[in-house]
DNA sequence: AGCAAGCAATTTTTT
DNA sequence: ATTGCTTGCT
């Protein structure tokens, strides 16, 4: 196969330029999979072998993909590169080195709900106002920290850093991020930031590691480059460091992960660290019509920070952008239905060719309504993943406890589930006994007797044998045979067969695809490690958006914009083009937030080859009570000759409809609550340091008030207001978004 | 210790 | 609207 003929002369340059650092700066639509699926597919043929190249994508969904692109031009070669997200490669290193760094193999991974659990834990245990201390915050605090490899005794000694949190009433967090981290280091447990930061740590500490994969890695490259943090840069810097083969592609305009520690700096440290850097852009969209090209291209000159390219495409014009404006949010629902319906039908299409994009996950369930009520089929992708539901927390939680003896996590969800009468008293006590005499939690767990008196020592012990015998069959035996022998000896199967409820026998149900699942893990041959800590390892970095689904027929696919980076439909529809939706009211606060924002927006219109449309909808249901909606100013940056305004006929029967429905059914809520109140769309809160009782306020929620006492105690201030509708409420100030008017 | 009812917070995006 | 958490009762 001559891929070569199949390239345009700066896509073949960037292939046939393998040896030394090369940078792609590869436009949206630009053909930058196929560069970078051929230019792997070269270096084998040029006699490179697969085991010396490391390819780090951005979802373990791409990286199988471009294994099996590059598969068809090479053949079975293809499976032994090392190719997947930075997350699962280093996990996988890290498994063979972990003992280097006080680790155990087997360690576990927490996930995004284990560490937030262990965070409340924490707060609590230390006696900190749990309003102040959100978990989600303080995770991202900590997050961040460690993005930038900073350590919890530099967290703690960084002025600046403890300046900011201090200003921000929350002093504590350094205090906590060292409990977090020392907690998790006895549970033998990384979370998703360790997993680079300590692969850090090795390559520092450990310089025969750091030799071995520099030998092993002859060849790196790192797609999705501008969505990488300062870890990752620093990693990727290591590893080339010896042969300085490196390939970097990206799109400065397609960076959407800024909140998440990506930086754009690591694509000007590039330059620095390599001056021999070969640059290659890729200009020209292959994806899209001029239209939508054009039209991405305007929204995106709104951005200060600046372009380094310019993106162009010799496709046909298309159709224009339409822009629907609907009432409600299930108006909107059922105008995009509509409209997917008619499209299909007029130009035969599948229901394939469409994507419906939001900017949050919330927005779906709208979408789902209105489709379904059509009998549109559609699948989606994100949202609570499989591996996030009750029931297979639970399971994994024993498999993980099999494993990983010390895995508190894991220990406290199913210590007393099913039921064996260890309460919640009981558990502190352990935690406690532990803490003071300096043995670990299993410790304390498996020897009760000697730690505990009265007759809880006796279920607890139980339980612990009941582990350690899990742990023997684990050994002996591959994933899908423990967890079998697990789910049904830990009491999970008989309890949940026993609840015969609709929910509970979806839960049954549930158990057994998991173990359907690991059944397949085992049984695919492309998988070395069946053992039972494999698939744990396996799963956990596991992303809704990786597992394939039966995907027999045809489906609508609704997904996040972030999901959909990467890909590309016929049809595209950009759903909830609101302010304070999409830009979103969190990243109104600063330039750089609001342009990641309109990059964010950028992809998104990025998506669609040939058509593309956006809807509104002027009021929206939000916390179960309706709000007053305005439409995006991301629309207004479009040309406006790119557009067409759907909001002609089509819209107004549905407002005459909706105005004599309303008539007609005078709909005086019963319940007077704070839903009769829709709060102006210019809300912006004002400073209330010095609110004082007496003055009137009012609340994006409850609407109108009067402040009827202030109480200050400590650092926390809280306000007790009387609304006129919702009645008296205490609200925390350092929150509570109010608007004074007196 | 275990359960049910009532209440507050939640929603920005993800490995 | 949903979910998890606290509270109070058995």
């Amino acid at each position: 196969m001559d891929y070569l003929k199949l390239l345009n002369d700066s896509q073949r340059q960037a292939v046939e330029q393998t040896d030394g650092p090369v940078m792609i700066i590869a436009g949206a639509g630009s053909g930058k999979t196929r560069v970078l699926t051929y230019r792997i597919a070269h270096l084998i043929n040029k006699g490179v072998d697969p085991f010396n190249i490391l390819s780090l994508t951005f979802t373990n969904k791409a990286a199988k993909e471009m294994r099996q692109r590059i598969e068809k031009v090479v053949g079975g070669e293809a499976k032994n590169i090392w190719m997947g997200t930075f997350h699962s490669v280093f996990a996988r290193i890290l498994r063979a080195e972990a003992p280097k760094i006080g680790y155990p193999s087997s360690f576990t991974i927490y996930d995004t709900d284990d560490s937030k659990t262990l965070i409340r834990n924490i707060v609590k245990e230390m006696d900190l106002d749990d309003k102040l201390y959100k978990p989600g915050m303080v995770l991202g605090r900590i997050s961040a920290a460690k993005n930038k490899l900073i350590s919890w005794q530099q967290y703690k000694q960084d002025p600046t850093i403890q300046a900011d949190d201090e200003a921000a009433l929350r002093p504590k967090i350094g205090k906590i991020y060292e409990t977090y981290q020392n907690r998790c280091f006895k549970a033998g447990a990384m979370d998703f930031d360790d997993l680079l930061f300590n692969t850090n740590v090795l390559f520092r500490d450990h310089i025969d590691a750091l030799n071995k994969y520099q030998h092993i890695f002859k060849y790196v490259m790192v797609d999705e480059y501008q969505d990488t943090n300062y870890s990752q840069y620093l990693i990727t810097r290591k590893l080339a460091a010896k042969d300085r083969n490196i390939c970097v592609v990206g799109d400065d305009a397609q960076s959407i992960y800024a909140f998440r520690g990506a930086d754009i700096q690591n694509i000007l440290n590039f330059e620095r660290d390599y001056p021999e850097l070969q640059v290659f852009k890729l200009e020209q969209n292959y994806r899209s019509t001029k239209n939508i090209v054009h039209a991405a291209n305007s929204v995106i000159k709104n951005n200060k920070a600046q372009l380094r390219k310019d993106v162009y495409t010799d496709n046909e014009e298309g159709p224009l952008i339409e822009v629907i404006k609907a009432n409600s949010d299930n108006e909107e629902g059922k105008l995009v239905a509509n409209s997917i319906f008619e499209e299909k039908m007029n130009n035969h299409l599948s229901y394939e060719d469409f994507a419906i994009l939001y900017r949050t996950n919330a927005q779906s369930r709208a979408m789902e309504e209105a489709l379904r009520r059509m009998n549109i089929k559609y699948r989606i992708v994100g949202g609570l993943s499989f591996y996030q539901r009750k029931e297979i927390k639970d399971l994994i939680s024993y498999l993980r406890l099999t494993v990983n003896h010390n895995d508190e996590q894991a220990l406290r969800r199913v210590i007393n589930y099913p039921k064996r009468g260890i309460g919640d008293t009981t558990i502190e006590k352990i935690i406690v006994s532990a803490d003071e005499s300096n043995h670990t939690i299993w410790e304390v767990v498996s020897n009760a007797k000697s730690f505990l008196t009265g007759r809880v020592a006796a279920p607890i012990e139980d339980f612990a044998t009941k582990i350690k015998s899990f742990t023997v069959i684990a050994e002996t035996n591959d994933a899908f045979e423990a967890a079998k022998h697990i789910a049904k000896q830990s009491g999970i199967i008989e309890d949940l067969y026993a609840d015969k409820s609709i929910e509970g026998v979806a839960r049954y149900e549930n158990i057994q695809e998991l173990l359907n699942g690991i059944k397949e893990y085992v049984d695919d041959p492309e998988k070395e490690d069946k053992s039972l800590g494999a698939f744990l390892q396996d799963i956990a970095l596991v992303t809704d958006a990786d597992t394939k689904k039966d995907d027999n027929g045809e489906f609508v696919t609704l997904m996040t914009i972030h999901s959909a980076k990467g890909l590309e439909f016929r049809n595209v529809f950009i759903v909830g083009m609101e302010e304070n939706l999409f830009p979103s009211q969190m990243m109104l606060t600063s330039r750089a937030d609001l342009e990641e924002e309109r990059r964010l927006f950028y992809v998104a219109i990025t998506r669609a080859e040939k058509k593309l449309t956006l809807s509104y909808a002027t009021s929206r249901y939000q916390w179960g009570n309706l709000r007053a909606c305005e439409k995006s100013r991301f629309i207004d940056e479009i040309e406006p000759t790119f557009l067409n305004f759907q909001y002609g006929e089509a819209a107004s029967a549905f407002d005459k409809v909706l105005k004599k429905k309303s008539n007609l059914v005078a709909p005086a809520p019963k319940k007077v609550s704070a839903s009769n109140y829709i709060p102006p769309t210019d809300f912006v809160p004002s400073d209330t340091s010095n609110l004082q009782a007496g003055m009137r306020v009012e609340h994006p929620k409850f609407g109108f008030g009067v402040v009827a006492k202030m109480d200050t105690q400590g650092n926390s201030t809280k306000a007790i207001i009387d609304f006129e509708e919702a009645g008296e409420k205490t609200l925390l100030l350092s929150f509570a978004k109010l608007r004074i008017h007196s």
